[in-house]
DNA sequence: TATCATGTAACTTCATATGTTACATGATTG
DNA sequence: CAATCATGTAACATATGAAGTTACATGATA
């Protein structure tokens, strides 16, 4: 399974989450200048994890690649010009401070490994549906 | 000034946020829905607050226009297919509530006039200091 | 009735994220 | 060493949505 000892390509990546193998090294990319992940060349070669997946969490990764994507609020301009602009980030960059604090804090407390497990949950949840509708079909 | 008494023209409002008057209408009409402020037509026409500037804040303003535009986080697709997206949905459905929660409070605590008496103390800032360049070149 | 201002549809940029192609670099295997 | 595989990256194409623009209809005022 992904994420466990043998390293992942790009290739399988992009087919699991229907995308360009391009696209996913552009995003890890800024995993592995974080980190987070390691790549490796050739034969036998992809991505693995470069820590423990109970060391990683979802503000580590929002850290690498969200930040300039996700938060699209706040921090408009630094030092407008315009004086209503001033006004509004004066009444607000604490506002946007603390929100911003609350949702890493939020973002710390996911693990990878609290991911995988509940991943592995659903699947075979999943699985064990696709198995019910088969025999109800018989 | 803008907001006391007389209405003013989407042109003017335009002008001073350096941008179009359509696309001022277009945002107005958000506000005007929402009971924020009221259009008229013809001579003398133009829009005026419908509310005490003491009763609106920016929460209200956020709620007629904001939502969609700056919300772009959280709330991906709601039922997913995909089983690591439902996981990781899951794991920060209840944050996301939160952080909004938090956000919409502090946005609640700006009213109009609050920013408006801010605007008004760096407009006399403003002037005074240009005053002082005057002098000093003289 | 002439003028002014909003209301809106339709179209045109413009910016950005995403997807795609092409090729270079480095690692592995036989 | 040559073939193959996978990342690294530049360059370009496409899609989406925000913002800007034009044009015209509607309604109000003088």
């Amino acid at each position: 399974m992904i994420g466990a000892g043998e390293p992942v390509t790009s290739e399988q990546l992009a087919q699991a989450m229907a995308t360009n193998p391009v696209v996913v090294r552009r995003v890890m990319a800024g995993l592995r200048e974080q980190g987070l992940v390691r790549s490796e060349k050739g034969h036998g070669g992809g991505w693995t994890l470069a820590r423990d997946p109970t060391d990683i969490t979802l503000a580590d990764i929002y850290r690498a690649v969200g930040a300039p994507t996700i938060v699209a609020m706040g921090h408009r301009s630094e030092n407008p010009g315009c004086l209503v602009e001033q006004a509004v980030n004066d009444a607000l960059s604490g506002a946007f401070r603390e929100v911003e604090a609350l949702f890493m804090k939020r973002l710390g407390a996911v693990t990878l490994d609290a991911l995988a497990k509940d991943f592995r949950r659903r699947l075979a949840k999943h699985k064990q549906s696709l198995e019910d509708q088969i025999h109800a079909v018989k």
